[in-house]
RNA sequence: GCGAUCAUAGCUCAGUUGGUUAGAGCGCCGGUUUGUGGUACCGGAGGUCACGGGUUCGAACCCCGUUGGUCGCCCCA
C-alpha cells in the first residue's frame, strides 16, 4: 500500500545541467583525441563472467576479495558487473581473435560498478574512459598512449595536473624488489602503522606510498626499484623517459608509485594535480585522475599466449569536476504563440526551423501575456513570436543577432504566404 | 570495513531554554500593471519537519535505531 517512492540506490548519479554538459564535454573531447591516436572504438559488455577479473586482477586484491557486484544468474553462472575495462577487452582480444590486428590500439568509455563506500569522486557506479594498446611490447607504445592522455589533458583545459612516472621492471626484477621491501620493512615492523604491518603481508610495495607518520621515517632508505633492475628494464624505461621528452609530454619521477592489480610489469604512470592547485582542491582526497600502465601478464592468467600491453583508464566524473562549470547552451530560436489562435502556425513553425538545424523552444501554454516573457527570460539568441492580427497570424522577429534576424524574417514570410 | 558530520516546501535556508494553525527568499501557476517587452503588485498550489521507535502533559528541537547525503581512513579512476 505505501506510495513512497524508491531511493535511488547509493553511490549512483542522476546527472543533469551543467553536470551533464561537463561530462559530455569530456567523453567527446576524449572521441576526438582517440581519433587523432588513431584508436579504434569498441563497445564491450557490462559484464563479464566472474572469473575473467578474479583470475586477472588476482584474487587477493580488494577490488575482488570485497568491492564486486557479484551475482549468479538464471542459470547458476556467477557474473560479475564490470570493475574495470582492461580484464573485459583482454578477455574480447583472447575470444574474438583479435589478435590478427595485433598491435590493436583501441578506445571506449562507459559505467563500471564498485561497491566502495561513497565520497567526493568516488561512486559505486562510475564512468570512465579507457585507452588500451594490445600486442605492442616496444616502449614507443606506452609513448604514444602517454601523449594521447597529456593532449586529452590539454584539450580539456586542464594544466595543472602532471604525469607521474613510474617502471616495476620485467616479473623478475619485481620480484627481487618485493622480497627486498619485505626484508627491509619485516625489520622495523613494530614501529609500522597496523596498516602497513597488514601490508608488508599482503601488498608491500604499497607501504611506499603510506600517509601514515610512524611509516614515513622508514620510506626514504627503503630499496629502490632501480637497484633491481635488469639490463632490459633499465633500457625499456629509459626508452619511454626520451620518448616522452621528445614527444613534449612533462612527467615526474615518482619512485614510490606502485599498481594495485597484480597483472602490470614496467612502465606505471599516474595523472596527478600539482600540489596546492585548483583541481588538487576540486578532487578532495582523490588524487589521481588518469592512470595505468603495462600489464604484459594479463593474457596469460586468461589462458592466452603471452602478450604485451599498455593501458590507461580515466574517471570521467573527476575530470568533469575538473573541467568545471559548463552551462548548457542557449536556444538559437524561441518561438512563441502570443495567442491560442496562433497556435498551430507556431507548431509548424518550430518544426521548419529545426529542419533548418536551428535549435529551437516553444513557449505555446500558460498565461498568453505571460509567454514573450518566459522566452526572453530563456536568453535565446532569437524571439519569433506569433498572433492574430486582422484574421490572419502574424509573426514578429526579435534578434539580438542580425543575420539570425534577417533569416527568421524570411522564413516568416515564405511560411506565411 | 572504520570514523566524523548532516537531513525542515521543487531549490537555498530560518525556526529562541521543548510550548497554539511550521516561515522567508527564489522557482512554479493564475490575475492586474507595463506594452517591442526580463518590471512591479496581488493571489494560489506545494511540507506526515528523511524513516521507525522512545522520553514528555506537549517533540522539527532531547535519546536510540534505520536509510541516505557530505567529508576523511582503507583502497582506487
Amino acid at each position: 500500500m505505501s506510495r513512497k517512492t524508491p531511493q535511488a540506490i547509493r553511490g549512483t548519479q542522476d546527472i543533469f545541467g551543467a553536470d551533464a554538459e561537463a561530462f559530455a564535454f569530456v567523453v567527446e573531447t576524449f572521441e576526438r583525441v582517440r581519433r587523432l591516436y588513431r584508436f579504434r572504438r569498441v563497445e564491450m559488455p557490462v559484464f563479464e563472467k566472474t572469473e575473467v577479473f578474479a583470475r586477472s586482477l588476482g584474487e587477493t586484491t580488494d577490488v575482488v576479495s570485497k568491492e564486486m557486484y557479484s551475482f549468479d544468474d538464471r542459470g547458476g553462472e556467477s557474473l560479475t558487473l564490470r570493475p574495470e575495462f582492461t580484464a573485459g577487452i583482454a578477455r574480447a582480444f583472447l575470444t574474438n581473435g583479435w589478435q590478427q590486428y595485433a598491435p590493436l590500439k583501441v578506445a571506449t568509455h562507459g559505467p563500471l560498478f564498485r561497491y566502495e563506500r561513497p565520497q567526493k569522486g568516488r561512486y559505486r557506479q562510475f564512468h570512465q574512459i579507457d585507452a588500451e594498446v594490445i600486442g605492442a611490447g616496444e616502449p614507443q607504445a606506452d609513448v604514444e598512449l602517454l601523449a594521447m592522455a597529456d593532449q586529452l589533458l590539454r584539450e580539456l583545459g586542464i594544466h595543472d595536473v602532471t604525469l607521474h612516472l613510474n617502471t616495476l621492471g620485467d616479473a623478475e626484477s619485481r620480484e627481487a624488489w618485493r622480497a627486498a621491501l619485505i626484508d627491509y620493512f619485516r625489520a622495523v615492523k613494530d614501529q609500522l602503522s597496523e596498516e602497513s604491518q597488514e601490508r608488508l603481508e599482503k601488498n608491500p610495495l604499497r607501504i611506499l606510498d603510506s600517509k601514515d607518520p610512524r611509516d614515513k621515517p622508514f620510506l626514504a632508505d627503503a630499496p629502490k626499484i632501480d637497484a633491481f633492475l635488469s639490463e632490459e628494464a633499465s633500457a625499456f624505461f629509459a626508452a619511454v623517459t626520451s620518448g616522452l621528452d621528445a614527444a613534449g609530454v612533462k612527467w615526474v619521477r615518482a619512485e614510490s608509485l606502485v599498481r594495485g592489480l597484480d597483472y602490470y610489469r614496467h612502465t606505471a604512470f599516474e595523472f596527478i594535480p600539482d600540489e596546492g592547485s585548483a583541481s588538487a582542491a576540486a578532487l578532495g582526497s582523490q588524487s589521481t585522475v588518469l592512470g595505468g600502465g603495462r600489464y604484459d601478464g594479463l593474457m596469460e592468467s586468461l589462458g592466452g599466449a603471452p602478450t604485451p600491453a599498455v593501458g590507461w583508464a580515466a574517471g570521467i566524473e573527476r575530470l568533469a569536476m575538473l573541467v568545471g562549470e559548463r552551462a548548457e547552451p542557449k536556444a538559437d530560436v524561441a518561438i512563441v504563440a502570443e495567442d491560442d489562435a496562433s497556435m498551430l502556425v507556431a507548431i509548424a513553425a518550430q518544426m521548419g526551423l529545426r529542419a533548418k538545424g536551428l535549435t529551437c523552444d516553444a513557449f505555446l501554454s500558460g498565461s498568453p501575456r505571460k509567454r514573450f516573457d518566459k522566452a526572453v527570460k530563456s536568453g535565446a539568441k532569437a524571439i519569433l513570436a506569433y498572433q492574430m492580427v486582422d484574421g490572419k497570424v502574424t509573426g514578429r522577429v526579435k534578434s539580438e543577432d542580425e543575420a539570425l534576424g534577417i533569416q527568421l524574417l524570411q522564413f516568416e514570410h515564405q511560411t506565411s504566404l
